[in-house]
DNA sequence: CGCCAGGGCACCG
DNA sequence: CGGTGCCATGGC
């Protein structure tokens, strides 16, 4: 990989295993917005970013080297080696060859854990779509200048206030969330080194928030590529490729995922469900 | 109209 | 413990 400014844009050229449009649009992330094929605007570590790839070179407009070395690079994850990921959780696994080369590009991001906490309550027992509308309105109503608000905004926000932006039966439990973060009854900042299991317990301490909520927080905003998040589509593909289309317990699953894919099983679990979504469920695809 | 969506809670036996 | 009804909303 290779990067230099031209014009106040960054080039960066020689990427492999990254595709810009199969990074955001596997459901990781909301607050984008498609330009044109492979062309965004990504609103995220506090800047809205536009960004366009062609092959295998990026372009991160108005960006400087030293901004992509201290924030993009990590935020993208480029500086994980995916080629021996894929390698190591495609072995003898016709299933999961198929998946990673399906959407081979895709990076599991490295987010800001607040903003991905409130998300991920607000995408239970939702679709990908209208997550991203009420997050959009929230960040309309109560972001400076339409970013995500921060503690101090959302603080006075009543329950009442939430529903209204349409959360539904969430608004409860993104009150409840900002209370305790806002209480220091859970600090995120303090779960990027502690062992996922006890994450994980910490995270449940909040209410709204199940194993698959904090497991989609634990993967996407705080490194924790062991976990295994199993929604309505990853029970329902790993069912159909791995136990002969049998519906498993959420325990069962995540047993055989820990075992097979061991501390990889984060980036295992995403190549899976963008593959059940777009379709390859039947294995042949 | 009913079903479903990147679920979790309360309640039940 | 494991199973079941319910929760708001909008697209299909």
């Amino acid at each position: 990989m290779k990067y230099c400014n031209e014009n106040g844009d960054l080039k960066i050229s020689g990427l492999r295993d990254f595709d810009l449009a199969e990074t955001l649009e596997c459901g990781q992330c909301f607050r984008f917005e498609r330009l044109d094929k492979e062309d965004y605007s990504i609103a995220a570590l506090g800047r809205v970013l536009r960004a366009r790839q062609s092959g295998d070179e990026l372009t991160l407009f108005d960006c400087t080297a030293d901004e992509f070395e201290k924030k993009w690079m990590h935020y993208f994850d480029l500086e994980t080696d995916y080629a021996a990921i894929k390698a190591a959780i495609s072995a003898d696994d016709p299933v999961m060859q198929s998946a990673v080369e399906y959407a081979g590009g895709i990076r599991l991001l490295n987010q800001e854990p607040y903003e991905c906490l409130l998300s991920f309550i607000i995408s239970q027992n939702n679709n990908i779509p209208r997550i991203k509308g009420i997050i959009a309105a929230m960040c309309d109503k109560y972001g400076d200048g339409g970013a995500f608000p921060d503690l101090g905004r959302l603080r006075g926000v009543t329950e009442e206030q939430f529903f209204e932006l349409k959360m539904g039966f969430r608004n409860k439990y993104i009150y409840d969330a900002v209370k305790r973060l806002d209480g220091g009854e859970v600090v995120l900042d303090s779960l990027y080194g502690s062992d996922s299991a006890s994450a994980r317990q910490e995270l449940l301490k909040i209410k709204g928030v199940g194993p698959k909520v904090a497991d989609c927080v634990l993967l996407f905003s705080l490194g924790h590529r062991d976990v295994f998040p199993i929604d309505v589509w990853v029970r329902r593909v790993m069912s159909n490729l791995y136990f002969d289309g049998r519906e498993q317990s959420l325990k069962t699953i995540a047993r055989f995922a820990a075992e097979k894919w061991g501390g990889y099983a984060g980036y295992a679990q995403q190549y899976l469900f963008y593959y059940a979504r777009s379709g390859g469920m039947d294995g042949k695809s």
